[in-house]
RNA sequence: GCGCCUAUAGCUCAAUUGGAUAGAGCAACGGACUUCUAAUCCGUAGGUUGCAGGUUCGACUCCUGCUAGGCGUGCCA
């Protein structure tokens, strides 16, 4: 496509050229020649609005000058054109060649499961962090968006020649942990019948604590009443981070979501790396002192406000150790960094991209996308609130289980994966668990498996007439004059496009709507158009092509989501 | 108060980044299985793209100002 698109744009530069030097065209300067996506076959393969852009400084009706450009293109030396049309306010729509098209199906069947790909991203280093979820809880809905997500992206970079990798942050220190080792020993001394207790302020309540909590106390009974509470809070601490990640860990595998690296904020804390950054910054007169605190000049770097690095108590603020957690990313050699966060680190945002630019690394390094909520919506529409201090939330693993009891257990990681990929990431996602369920069996990730599926099974079929496929080369091509199957060619060819284009914006539903798109040429084209006809072989053998690519395009996307693609259903 | 995000068909979302007649899926209604799987297909209906201006040959898309919702906003992460 991308050659095809060369050799047009060749093609209409020199006969604005040409016009120009024929004087019938008066312009000052040679424009960018603009495609656009053709929506309709009437339009041909491949348009052009130059002439819409060249109206004004030629000073002439668009229609007009769009004529003018196509009689200065000699069609006789331009096999690949096969027509050019005016339309419009002034157009220029390019019908390409049928060789052209059959062309793609010769790419498919050569690249195989590597079309779709390419190498712009010139294997360089590349991190997601996503996912992230502190360690005081199972993974909950809003986080499986983000792993949904992540996951799919880092299959597109790779996709598109980057070596892109997955990393997850724990943050297993901080208040935020000794909250957590607090409220467990509530829980755990409430197990063994201590009245009165409550958990503290910025606590959690979550239920899943409370059984913990009892767990400990069922087998090793009051043992860690002998240590002081400090002790006691923070080996509770450690046993809940320890048996938290691990659980996190599971949900993940299971929802097909494996990190490559997993790293420790209390390893960045204890790695002297905070120490040099707060160093750094003094160096560069970025700190200040003011009511027992250690200041940050955000305001220096376009903030309004600025914020606390190191609080009157000693402690470092969260920022420290992220700060240095980036630092620790740059060092490690990556070109580009992309975190995921939740819709709660709005305001995280420009203070992080702050620090980095503090740290002396490049603008453009850091890349933060924010996966916004998702809003569990009951059967009346109602939507409720998924805090996880007040432990009402709904966890990704209660989401498979509810998806596998209505559709089975792969499918539920497909339905699910699907639901999260098909929204782009800031828009609020609505999540009716209810229709969720039964509705699984409509859902629409099944309209494209079951295109899949259809394939597959035409070459079963197949398979005992005894009718196999035949290597392309042995195939008449030229077979294929359907216009839906010219149809199903053009959307062949635009997915590494689309992939390319799903990669470089990060936007992993670009995908999801391609492949929704193909399967819904490829149904009605099923149901009107029979492929195995024993008295036309010809024809079969060229169908039989064509499936394959359509087979092989739909294996590839769905692979890319992290979604299976049965061969039956 | 300030900052970020969102607003498109009854509902949930698209629109190839400024291009041609704004498209899908649900939900509603009417049709199609003796033929490669009906988890499918065909048809009907559904719109002042939140409001008001502006830029442009051309705006859902960019700019300004409103309105509504969400999130954030100096010692939680």
């Amino acid at each position: 496509m991308d050659t095809i698109k060369a050799e047009i744009y060749d093609i209409i530069e020199s006969a604005i050229q040409a016009a120009v030097a024929a004087a019938e065209l008066t312009i000052s300067e040679m424009p960018k020649i603009p495609f656009s996506p053709t929506k309709t076959p009437e339009h041909g393969d491949i348009a052009t609005p130059i002439a819409l852009g060249l109206a004004k400084q030629a000073r002439m009706a668009p229609r007009k000058i769009a004529e003018i450009i196509v009689t200065h293109i000699n069609l006789d030396a331009h096999p690949t054109i096969r027509q050019i049309d005016i339309a419009g306010a002034g157009f220029i729509n390019i019908h390409l060649s049928d060789n052209y098209l059959y062309d793609t199906l010769q790419i498919i069947a050569t690249m195989q499961e590597a079309y779709g790909t390419c190498d712009k991203g010139e294997a360089k280093q590349l991190q997601i962090e996503f996912v992230s979820a502190n360690p005081t809880g199972p993974i909950n809905i809003v986080s499986g968006r983000a792993a949904a997500v992540g996951d799919t992206l880092v299959n597109l970079l790779n996709a598109i020649g980057y070596n892109a990798m997955r990393e997850y942050y724990v943050n297993d220190a901080g208040g935020q942990v000794d909250r957590l080792g607090e409220s467990i020993d509530v829980r755990y001394r409430q197990a063994l019948g201590e009245e009165g207790l409550e958990i503290p302020e910025g606590g959690y309540q979550g239920e899943y604590l409370r059984e913990f909590g009892k767990t400990i106390a069922d087998t090793d009974g009051d043992v860690y009443l002998q240590l002081e509470t400090k002790e006691r809070v923070a080996a509770f601490r450690d046993k809940a981070i320890a048996h938290i990640l691990a659980q996190q860990k599971s949900s993940l595998e299971r929802f097909g979501v494996e990190f490559d690296v997993w790293s420790s904020e209390k390893a960045i804390r204890e790695s002297g790396k905070p120490e040099e950054i707060i160093e750094l910054f003094r160096d560069k007169s970025y700190l200040y002192e003011a009511e027992g605190a250690t200041w940050f000049r955000m305001t220096d770097f376009g903030d309004d406000k600025d914020c606390v690095v190191i609080r009157s108590n000693g402690e470092y603020t969260y920022f420290v150790p992220d700060a240095a957690y980036h630092r620790d990313k740059f060092d490690r050699g990556f070109t580009t960094v992309i975190d995921l966060l939740g819709p709660d680190h709005q305001g995280h945002i420009s203070r992080l991209k702050n620090f980095v630019k503090a740290l002396g690394l490049p603008d453009d390094w850091l890349e933060i996308f924010i996966i916004q909520w998702v809003n569990l919506v009951d059967a009346e529409g109602k939507r409720s609130d998924m805090s996880k201090r007040r432990g009402q939330f709904r966890t990704l693993d209660d989401l498979i289980d509810e998806l596998a009891e209505a559709v089975g257990e792969q499918f539920a990681v497909d339905v699910a994966r699907y639901f999260f990929l098909m929204r782009a990431n800031n828009t609020h996602l609505d999540f009716n668990m209810e229709l969720a369920v039964t509705h699984a069996s409509e859902n629409p990730v099944f309209y494209i498996q079951y295109a899949h599926a259809r394939c597959c099974s035409i070459f079963e079929q197949g398979d005992e007439q005894g009718i196999t496929p035949k290597p392309i080369e042995a195939v008449s091509l030229n077979q294929l004059t359907e216009p839906m199957e010219h149809e199903l060619i053009r959307k062949l060819a635009e997915f590494p496009s689309t992939v390319l284009l799903s990669a470089e914006t990060r936007e992993a539903h670009r995908v999801v709507h391609y492949l929704h798109e193909l399967a819904g040429i490829f149904h009605p084209y099923y149901n009107q158009h029979r492929v195995l006809d024993p008295a036309d072989m010809k024809k079969t053998d060229a169908r039989l092509i064509l499936i394959q690519s359509v087979q092989r395009v739909l294996k590839n996307g769905l692979t890319l989501l992290g979604i299976s693609a049965p061969t039956s259903m």
